[in-house]
DNA sequence: CACTTGACCTGTCCGC
DNA sequence: TGCGGACAGGTCAAGT
Protein backbone atom coordinates (compact mmCIF):
# COMPACT_ATOMS: atom_id res chain seq x y z
CA UNK A 1 0.00 0.00 0.00
CA UNK A 2 0.98 3.03 -0.85
CA UNK A 3 3.76 4.11 1.80
CA UNK A 4 6.59 6.79 2.27
CA UNK A 5 8.69 4.95 -1.26
CA UNK A 6 5.19 4.72 -3.08
CA UNK A 7 4.22 8.17 -2.47
CA UNK A 8 7.88 9.51 -3.05
CA UNK A 9 7.61 7.60 -6.43
CA UNK A 10 4.52 8.72 -7.81
CA UNK A 11 5.72 12.30 -6.85
CA UNK A 12 8.49 12.37 -8.79
CA UNK A 13 6.87 10.69 -11.64
CA UNK A 14 4.39 13.40 -11.67
CA UNK A 15 6.66 16.10 -11.45
CA UNK A 16 8.28 15.04 -14.79
CA UNK A 17 4.90 14.52 -16.07
CA UNK A 18 2.26 17.10 -15.76
CA UNK A 19 4.54 19.96 -14.23
CA UNK A 20 3.04 22.69 -16.72
CA UNK A 21 0.12 21.38 -18.07
CA UNK A 22 -3.24 23.59 -17.52
CA UNK A 23 -5.99 21.77 -16.18
CA UNK A 24 -9.56 22.02 -18.60
CA UNK A 25 -11.71 19.70 -16.91
CA UNK A 26 -11.95 17.53 -13.82
CA UNK A 27 -15.19 15.18 -13.16
CA UNK A 28 -15.45 12.61 -10.51
CA UNK A 29 -18.07 9.85 -9.74
CA UNK A 30 -17.49 9.59 -5.85
CA UNK A 31 -18.21 12.73 -3.57
CA UNK A 32 -15.70 11.31 -0.59
CA UNK A 33 -12.98 10.89 -3.22
CA UNK A 34 -13.05 14.71 -4.52
CA UNK A 35 -15.00 16.74 -1.74
CA UNK A 36 -14.85 20.08 -3.14
CA UNK A 37 -17.25 22.86 -3.50
CA UNK A 38 -17.65 23.13 -7.58
CA UNK A 39 -17.54 26.91 -7.31
CA UNK A 40 -13.84 26.99 -5.68
CA UNK A 41 -13.23 24.07 -8.43
CA UNK A 42 -14.25 26.20 -11.21
CA UNK A 43 -12.65 29.21 -10.47
CA UNK A 44 -9.07 28.00 -8.56
CA UNK A 45 -8.47 24.77 -10.37
CA UNK A 46 -10.02 24.67 -14.06
CA UNK A 47 -7.44 26.69 -16.36
CA UNK A 48 -4.99 26.70 -13.72
CA UNK A 49 -1.20 25.40 -14.08
CA UNK A 50 0.19 22.72 -12.26
CA UNK A 51 3.50 24.62 -10.85
CA UNK A 52 4.87 21.71 -8.85
CA UNK A 53 4.26 18.34 -6.88
CA UNK A 54 5.27 17.97 -3.67
CA UNK A 55 5.35 15.44 -0.82
CA UNK A 56 4.58 15.33 3.09
CA UNK A 57 4.49 12.10 4.93
CA UNK A 58 2.32 9.87 2.47
CA UNK A 59 -0.08 13.13 1.05
CA UNK A 60 1.18 14.66 -1.82
CA UNK A 61 0.48 18.30 -2.52
CA UNK A 62 -0.01 19.25 -6.22
CA UNK A 63 0.47 22.83 -6.51
CA UNK A 64 -1.02 25.27 -9.06
CA UNK A 65 -0.62 28.54 -10.10
CA UNK A 66 -3.85 29.43 -8.49
CA UNK A 67 -2.01 29.42 -4.85
CA UNK A 68 -4.18 26.33 -4.50
CA UNK A 69 -3.49 23.09 -4.28
CA UNK A 70 -4.84 19.37 -4.64
CA UNK A 71 -3.83 17.92 -1.44
CA UNK A 72 -3.86 14.01 -1.97
CA UNK A 73 -3.73 10.95 0.04
CA UNK A 74 -4.09 7.46 -1.86
CA UNK A 75 -4.66 5.58 1.38
CA UNK A 76 -4.57 2.19 0.45
CA UNK A 77 -5.68 1.28 -3.46
CA UNK A 78 -5.24 4.72 -4.90
CA UNK A 79 -3.42 5.57 -7.95
CA UNK A 80 -2.22 8.80 -9.31
CA UNK A 81 -1.73 7.50 -13.01
CA UNK A 82 -0.92 10.10 -15.77
CA UNK A 83 -1.88 8.65 -19.23
CA UNK A 84 -0.70 11.03 -22.67
CA UNK A 85 -0.93 10.89 -26.08
CA UNK A 86 2.74 10.31 -26.52
CA UNK A 87 4.34 6.95 -26.42
CA UNK A 88 7.08 6.14 -24.02
CA UNK A 89 8.32 3.09 -26.21
CA UNK A 90 8.00 -0.51 -27.01
CA UNK A 91 6.60 -2.45 -24.41
CA UNK A 92 6.38 0.53 -21.86
CA UNK A 93 3.15 0.18 -19.55
CA UNK A 94 1.86 3.27 -20.14
CA UNK A 95 1.21 2.80 -23.61
CA UNK A 96 -1.10 -0.30 -22.93
CA UNK A 97 -3.11 2.10 -20.22
CA UNK A 98 -3.88 4.44 -23.49
CA UNK A 99 -7.77 3.90 -23.77
CA UNK A 100 -7.66 1.46 -20.77
CA UNK A 101 -8.55 4.62 -18.32
CA UNK A 102 -11.10 5.78 -17.05
CA UNK A 103 -12.44 2.40 -15.67
CA UNK A 104 -14.12 1.00 -13.03
CA UNK A 105 -12.20 2.04 -10.16
CA UNK A 106 -11.34 5.69 -11.64
CA UNK A 107 -12.65 8.15 -9.10
CA UNK A 108 -11.56 11.35 -10.61
CA UNK A 109 -10.51 12.26 -13.87
CA UNK A 110 -8.40 15.08 -14.57
CA UNK A 111 -8.45 16.54 -18.10
CA UNK A 112 -5.42 19.02 -19.30
CA UNK A 113 -5.57 21.56 -22.47
CA UNK A 114 -3.00 19.47 -24.54
CA UNK A 115 -5.45 16.23 -24.14
CA UNK A 116 -3.44 13.92 -21.79
CA UNK A 117 -4.99 13.70 -18.44
CA UNK A 118 -4.54 12.35 -14.87
CA UNK A 119 -6.74 9.66 -13.27
CA UNK A 120 -7.49 9.02 -9.62
CA UNK A 121 -8.17 5.30 -9.24
CA UNK A 122 -9.28 4.08 -6.06
CA UNK A 123 -10.75 0.48 -5.70
CA UNK A 124 -11.86 1.08 -2.14
CA UNK A 125 -12.26 4.75 -1.88
CA UNK A 126 -10.54 5.35 1.22
CA UNK A 127 -8.04 8.17 -0.45
CA UNK A 128 -9.41 11.45 -1.39
CA UNK A 129 -8.02 14.52 -3.58
CA UNK A 130 -9.38 18.06 -1.54
CA UNK A 131 -8.55 21.54 -3.22
CA UNK A 132 -7.28 24.02 -1.04
CA UNK A 133 -5.66 27.32 -0.78
CA UNK A 134 -2.16 27.00 -0.04
CA UNK A 135 -2.21 28.51 3.16
CA UNK A 136 -4.75 26.20 4.40
CA UNK A 137 -2.56 23.44 3.55
CA UNK A 138 -0.45 23.15 7.17
CA UNK A 139 -3.56 24.04 8.92
CA UNK A 140 -5.52 20.95 8.08
CA UNK A 141 -5.62 18.62 11.21
CA UNK A 142 -3.77 16.01 9.62
CA UNK A 143 -0.48 18.57 8.38
CA UNK A 144 -0.79 20.34 12.40
CA UNK A 145 0.59 16.45 13.94
CA UNK A 146 2.20 14.66 11.44
CA UNK A 147 5.67 13.64 13.07
CA UNK A 148 9.46 14.42 11.27
CA UNK A 149 10.21 13.49 7.38
CA UNK A 150 13.00 10.24 8.23
CA UNK A 151 14.73 10.74 5.49
CA UNK A 152 15.54 14.82 6.33
CA UNK A 153 19.25 15.21 8.00
CA UNK A 154 17.76 16.71 10.84
CA UNK A 155 15.91 13.47 11.72
CA UNK A 156 18.45 12.02 13.91
CA UNK A 157 19.12 8.92 15.73
CA UNK A 158 18.53 10.90 18.76
CA UNK A 159 15.54 12.78 17.63
CA UNK A 160 14.13 9.47 16.80
CA UNK A 161 14.85 8.19 20.39
CA UNK A 162 13.51 10.88 21.68
CA UNK A 163 9.94 10.65 19.95
CA UNK A 164 9.37 6.59 19.93
CA UNK A 165 9.76 6.94 24.02
CA UNK A 166 6.91 9.17 23.91
CA UNK A 167 5.07 5.68 23.65
CA UNK A 168 6.67 3.74 25.76
CA UNK A 169 3.96 1.42 27.03
CA UNK A 170 2.94 0.26 23.14
CA UNK A 171 4.70 -2.40 21.35
CA UNK A 172 7.24 -0.77 18.51
CA UNK A 173 5.21 -1.73 15.83
CA UNK A 174 1.93 0.46 16.76
CA UNK A 175 4.92 2.97 17.47
CA UNK A 176 6.37 2.98 13.68
CA UNK A 177 2.98 3.27 12.57
CA UNK A 178 1.96 6.21 14.81
CA UNK A 179 2.37 8.98 11.82
CA UNK A 180 2.68 11.65 14.76
CA UNK A 181 5.78 9.63 15.95
CA UNK A 182 7.56 10.19 12.65
CA UNK A 183 6.22 10.41 9.08
CA UNK A 184 5.39 7.93 6.37
CA UNK A 185 5.89 4.44 7.97
CA UNK A 186 3.29 1.81 6.79
CA UNK A 187 2.89 -1.87 7.37
CA UNK A 188 5.51 -3.07 5.05
CA UNK A 189 8.40 -0.55 5.95
CA UNK A 190 7.23 -1.47 9.91
CA UNK A 191 8.23 -5.18 9.06
CA UNK A 192 10.90 -4.71 7.12
CA UNK A 193 13.17 -2.48 9.52
CA UNK A 194 12.32 -3.97 12.61
CA UNK A 195 13.47 -7.21 10.89
CA UNK A 196 16.68 -5.85 9.47
CA UNK A 197 17.60 -4.01 13.36
CA UNK A 198 16.62 -7.64 14.62
CA UNK A 199 13.62 -6.28 17.07
CA UNK A 200 10.73 -8.36 17.49
CA UNK A 201 7.53 -6.15 16.69
CA UNK A 202 5.23 -6.79 19.89
CA UNK A 203 8.36 -5.49 21.94
CA UNK A 204 7.60 -2.56 24.00
CA UNK A 205 9.56 0.35 23.36
CA UNK A 206 9.91 0.79 27.77
CA UNK A 207 12.14 -2.53 26.86
CA UNK A 208 14.41 -1.39 24.18
CA UNK A 209 17.54 -0.67 24.89
CA UNK A 210 19.46 2.84 23.22
CA UNK A 211 21.28 0.85 20.87
CA UNK A 212 18.29 -1.03 19.21
CA UNK A 213 16.72 2.25 18.05
CA UNK A 214 19.49 3.25 17.35
CA UNK A 215 19.99 0.62 14.85
CA UNK A 216 16.25 0.90 14.08
CA UNK A 217 16.75 4.40 13.09
CA UNK A 218 19.47 3.44 10.75
CA UNK A 219 17.87 0.53 9.36
CA UNK A 220 14.61 1.94 8.60
CA UNK A 221 16.12 4.87 6.98
CA UNK A 222 18.03 2.49 4.81
CA UNK A 223 15.21 0.43 3.84
CA UNK A 224 13.22 3.56 2.73
CA UNK A 225 16.52 4.83 0.52
CA UNK A 226 16.31 1.02 -1.18
CA UNK A 227 13.15 1.01 -1.63
CA UNK A 228 12.63 4.57 -3.59
CA UNK A 229 15.62 3.12 -5.61
CA UNK A 230 13.51 0.22 -6.75
CA UNK A 231 10.37 2.10 -7.44
CA UNK A 232 8.25 1.58 -4.38
CA UNK A 233 6.30 -2.47 -3.31
CA UNK A 234 3.66 -3.37 -5.09
CA UNK A 235 2.38 -5.66 -3.06
CA UNK A 236 -1.49 -5.77 -4.73
CA UNK A 237 -2.55 -2.05 -6.54
CA UNK A 238 0.10 0.17 -6.30
CA UNK A 239 1.60 1.63 -9.74
CA UNK A 240 3.51 4.50 -10.11
CA UNK A 241 2.56 7.62 -12.02
CA UNK A 242 3.21 5.78 -15.16
CA UNK A 243 1.41 3.06 -14.13
CA UNK A 244 4.32 0.95 -13.73
CA UNK A 245 4.87 -1.75 -10.93
CA UNK A 246 7.26 -1.36 -8.30
CA UNK A 247 10.21 -3.66 -7.46
CA UNK A 248 11.62 -3.49 -3.87
CA UNK A 249 8.96 -6.55 -3.13
CA UNK A 250 11.57 -8.86 -4.34
CA UNK A 251 14.17 -7.56 -1.79
CA UNK A 252 11.85 -7.96 1.29
CA UNK A 253 13.20 -10.13 3.79
CA UNK A 254 9.90 -10.69 5.52
CA UNK A 255 6.81 -8.74 4.39
CA UNK A 256 4.43 -11.45 2.87
CA UNK A 257 7.50 -14.22 3.33
CA UNK A 258 5.55 -15.99 5.84
CA UNK A 259 6.69 -20.15 5.42
CA UNK A 260 10.10 -19.09 3.65
CA UNK A 261 13.01 -19.11 5.34
CA UNK A 262 15.02 -16.44 6.72
CA UNK A 263 17.67 -15.07 4.53
CA UNK A 264 19.72 -14.28 7.93
CA UNK A 265 19.46 -17.70 10.16
CA UNK A 266 17.31 -19.73 7.49
CA UNK A 267 14.53 -20.36 10.51
CA UNK A 268 11.27 -19.93 9.00
CA UNK A 269 9.23 -16.41 8.91
CA UNK A 270 6.56 -16.22 10.64
CA UNK A 271 2.84 -14.21 10.77
CA UNK A 272 0.77 -12.45 13.62
CA UNK A 273 -1.22 -9.93 14.40
CA UNK A 274 0.75 -7.12 16.05
CA UNK A 275 -0.59 -3.66 16.44
CA UNK A 276 -3.93 -4.99 14.42
CA UNK A 277 -1.75 -5.30 11.77
CA UNK A 278 -0.43 -8.65 9.77
CA UNK A 279 3.33 -9.01 11.09
CA UNK A 280 5.78 -11.10 9.39
CA UNK A 281 9.02 -11.70 11.62
CA UNK A 282 11.34 -14.38 11.89
CA UNK A 283 11.43 -15.94 15.47
CA UNK A 284 14.93 -16.64 15.91
CA UNK A 285 16.78 -13.47 14.94
CA UNK A 286 14.33 -11.27 16.39
CA UNK A 287 14.05 -10.96 20.12
C1' DC B 1 -4.64 10.66 29.14
C1' DA B 2 -2.71 6.47 26.86
C1' DC B 3 -3.87 3.04 24.19
C1' DT B 4 -6.91 -0.17 21.36
C1' DT B 5 -10.62 -1.24 18.33
C1' DG B 6 -14.09 -0.30 14.71
C1' DA B 7 -15.55 2.12 10.53
C1' DC B 8 -14.77 3.52 5.99
C1' DC B 9 -14.88 0.37 1.10
C1' DT B 10 -14.16 -3.31 -2.66
C1' DG B 11 -11.92 -7.33 -4.54
C1' DT B 12 -9.82 -11.69 -3.70
C1' DC B 13 -9.24 -15.94 -1.64
C1' DC B 14 -10.57 -19.96 1.20
C1' DG B 15 -13.59 -23.50 2.97
C1' DC B 16 -17.93 -25.77 2.49
C1' DT C 1 -19.88 -23.47 -9.27
C1' DG C 2 -21.77 -20.45 -5.75
C1' DC C 3 -21.73 -18.30 -1.28
C1' DG C 4 -20.42 -16.48 3.16
C1' DG C 5 -16.85 -14.81 5.67
C1' DA C 6 -12.08 -13.47 6.55
C1' DC C 7 -8.66 -10.54 5.04
C1' DA C 8 -5.97 -6.68 2.94
C1' DG C 9 -4.18 -1.90 5.99
C1' DG C 10 -4.09 4.28 6.25
C1' DT C 11 -6.33 7.21 9.16
C1' DC C 12 -9.97 9.06 12.05
C1' DA C 13 -13.50 8.50 15.54
C1' DA C 14 -15.16 6.14 19.27
C1' DG C 15 -14.45 3.09 23.03
C1' DT C 16 -11.88 1.10 27.21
Amino acid sequence: MPELPEVETVRAGLQNLIVGKTIENITHDWEKSFPNDPVAVSEFAINSKIKSVKRRAKVLLIELDSNYTLMTHLKMTGQLVYVGNERFGAGHPNDSLIGKLPDKSTRVTIDFTDNSNLFFNDQRKFGWMKLLPNELVSEEPFMQKVGPEPLELEFTDKIFNKRVNRRKNSNIKAVLLDQTVLAGVGNIYADESLWAAKIHPSTLVKDLKASQLKSLHHELILVFKLSIEKGGSTDRNYVNAEGKRGNYIDFANVFRREGKACRRCGTTIEKSRVAGRGTHFCPTCQT
